[in-house]
Formats: C-alpha cells, sequence, structure tokens
DNA sequence: ATTTAAACTTGACAGTGATAAGATTAAGGG
DNA sequence: CCCTTAATCTTATCACTGTCAAGTTTAAAT
C-alpha cells in the first residue's frame, strides 16, 4: 500500500538538503547526481528538471548555505549588546561555522564561484567592521585596508581550523578569541 | 622515420608536468587521467605503472608545486637583508605566489591532504616569524598565537586574492603591503 | 472535461577511473 | 653475449558518471 507517487512532489528542495547533507559528510569530490538522485528515491534523470547540470545544482546548493551562514552570522550581530566586541565575537562565529563544517568551507571557495561583491557575509561582515571602525576613530582611507586584513585574518583562520595542529585546545573559544586577539587592529 | 620508443623514458615527470601546467589552466577538475596520458603521447593505462591511482597522482603533484613554492620563500628569505621586512616580504612573496597561479592554491588546500604539521611553508614561515618576534621581545608564550595570525592572515589573502574586488589596485605590491601593514603585529 | 505543461522514467551516449592480461624492452647476472 | 627478469607500456574491458532525447504520468489551468 502506499506507493510512491509518480510526482515526488518536493524534489528540488530535497535534492539540495541531501546533497548538502551528503557534502557535509563525504565531501563534494563524492557526490554525483545519480547518486543524490537515488538517495531521494527517483530516476538518475530526475534532477536534470530542476536544475541545468551539475554545476548549475552545485551553485544553487552553495547560495543554500551561503544563506545559512549569512542567519548565523546575522544573529550574531543581534544578540552582541557589547559593541565594542562585535569584531571579536563575529570573527569567533565564522570560524566556528567553518569548523563545524569543514567541507563546507572548500565547497564554497575551491570553485572559483564566489564573488566578494556578490558574497553577502562578506558584505554584512564589511559594514559591520566599517561602522565599528568608525566608532574606533579610525579613518575612513584606513578602514578599507584594516577591514580587509581582518577579513583576511578571520576566513584563513576558518579554512586552516580544521587542520590538525592549529585549534587543538580544549576551549575552542577562548583558542580562537586568543589568535585573533593576538594582533592589534 | 624516428618512431616513437615502446618505452617513454621519463613518463612519471612529464605527468607531472604536464598535469601542473593544465591544473594551472583549466583547474583540478578538469583533469582527467585519460586526457593527460593523451596529452604525453601514451596509452591511458600507462599513468597508472607510475600512481597508483589519481589520488595518489594528485598528492604527489601537490609535494611537486609545495616543493617549487618552498623555494620561492626561501630564495625570499635569502634576498632580504633587512630583517625587519622579513615578515612584510615574506607575507608578500607568499599572497604573490598564489595570485599569479589561482588554481594551485585550490589545488593545494580543497582536499583536506595537507597538514601544518607536515607542510614545510608553514614550518619556514613559523621558524622567520618566530625569529622575528624573538627579536622584537615578544615573549614566547604569545608568539605562538601571534604567528597564527598572521599566517591566518596571510593564507587568507592569498586565496581571496584572486577575487574580484580585493586586490584590484595598479601596483600589487602596494596594495598587499597596505593590508598586511593595516593590522599591528 | 479537455488541454497543456511540468515532473518524471527509460534508454542511450561519450567520457571517466581502474584493472587484468598480454606485449615490448631496458638492465643486469651468468 | 645471451638469457632471465622486471619495469614499462598497450589493449580490452568493467562499473560508474554527466547528460540528453523520447516517451509517460499527472497536476493544474482553461
Amino acid at each position: 500500500m502506499s506507493e510512491k507517487p509518480y510526482h515526488h512532489g518536493n524534489l528540488k528542495m530535497e535534492l539540495l538538503e541531501k546533497g548538502l547533507e551528503f557534502v557535509d559528510e563525504h565531501g563534494v569530490e563524492e557526490l554525483s547526481m545519480r547518486k543524490l538522485a537515488e538517495v531521494c528515491g527517483v530516476s538518475s534523470a530526475a534532477p536534470y528538471a530542476h536544475f541545468q547540470n551539475k554545476e548549475d545544482f552545485l551553485i544553487q546548493a552553495q547560495r543554500f548555505i551561503t544563506e545559512q551562514f549569512t542567519e548565523t552570522l546575522q544573529e550574531c550581530i543581534a544578540t552582541v549588546k557589547d559593541k565594542k566586541k562585535i569584531l571579536l565575537e563575529l570573527g569567533k562565529r565564522y570560524v566556528i561555522f567553518f569548523y563545524e563544517n569543514p567541507s563546507y568551507y572548500h565547497f564554497l571557495f575551491s570553485h572559483g564561484r564566489v564573488e566578494l561583491t556578490d558574497y553577502p557575509p562578506y558584505q554584512l561582515f564589511a559594514e559591520v567592521v566599517d561602522e565599528a571602525f568608525s566608532e574606533m576613530g579610525v579613518k575612513k582611507k584606513a578602514r578599507r585596508k584594516k577591514m580587509l586584513a581582518l577579513w583576511s585574518m578571520v576566513h584563513g583562520l576558518a579554512g586552516l581550523s580544521g587542520m590538525k595542529g592549529v585549534l587543538d585546545g580544549d576551549d575552542l573559544e577562548k583558542e580562537i578569541e586568543g589568535i585573533l586577539n593576538a594582533v592589534e587592529i
């Protein structure tokens, strides 16, 4: 009883979700459209009704996590009251997100698909950081450079965070904090 | 006349060289063992006499550029006389290397194969930076954190350097210098 | 109720990594 | 110098992949 209906009903969404689960567990290289179709209980060609090709699927999947990531950062910004701590907290959140999902980092940045000018987390980061610098009395001309330096450090640490020998301490947050605070902004 | 000899004579080396050329031009995803074999004028199974599998080939190719990269850094260290400038110059060299070969960055760090503890450029960097910090009077305990912060920034900027909107100025070196100097070490 | 278009299946194609079995030849020991 | 041996390479093949064309089913719109 209850045969599978011919139409899945929510295939596109399930492909994205299961696909991201898969990437998180096994990495992008292991992902194939056919396996993904099977996981969703659908024929191997079905995904192509919703995505032009694999590349298109990957791009949309990337947008999907980028949105999640952006929300994480926004949540962080909303909950931090002490504005002086916002830089540190935002950086920490940034690093931890990718520490917890190492596959996502490579998935997002390994294909040169992301452009800074069209990357919401960066917009958000840039905005908040610029504001913070402004209040700290940093002159406008210097802000961009400082922001790029900070962004590079946070982004770089996020990428390195998965490597053995980088964040091996007991207290993850303290460890990250210590590193990010080691330079004067 | 002059038929191709049955034995190539230098296949392993040519595979690595042509493979890296290909990665530099088209990225890792485009690389296939078969195309590579064809480029080297050899049957599709020939590479497997020299490499266990594609993964093994990629690892060895990574070692190959890592060596080149290490040499670049060593050369930099050797030529910079003013020891106070060594941190900046080394960072610049690091960023420029990957700015000039964007594909290499992803190739090296996208697969979680590189471990910091077994990554010569890091060893080199750590050594030089630690020494510099020591002369600057930074206490031993703080050095590791400062070094990781600096490493993160340099490494992060190297990865971001290819993105539009990051290093778009006329003078590349000045641009990088400006960013790296924007924070107090 | 009939049409239309979207969502799916089946079957096919070329390209991929990889292996087994066999052909060629360089290298070294007798 | 010859013969053996092992390294190198080819051919043939397998399972798997991305993708498309053609046909099938069904939801939705008229």
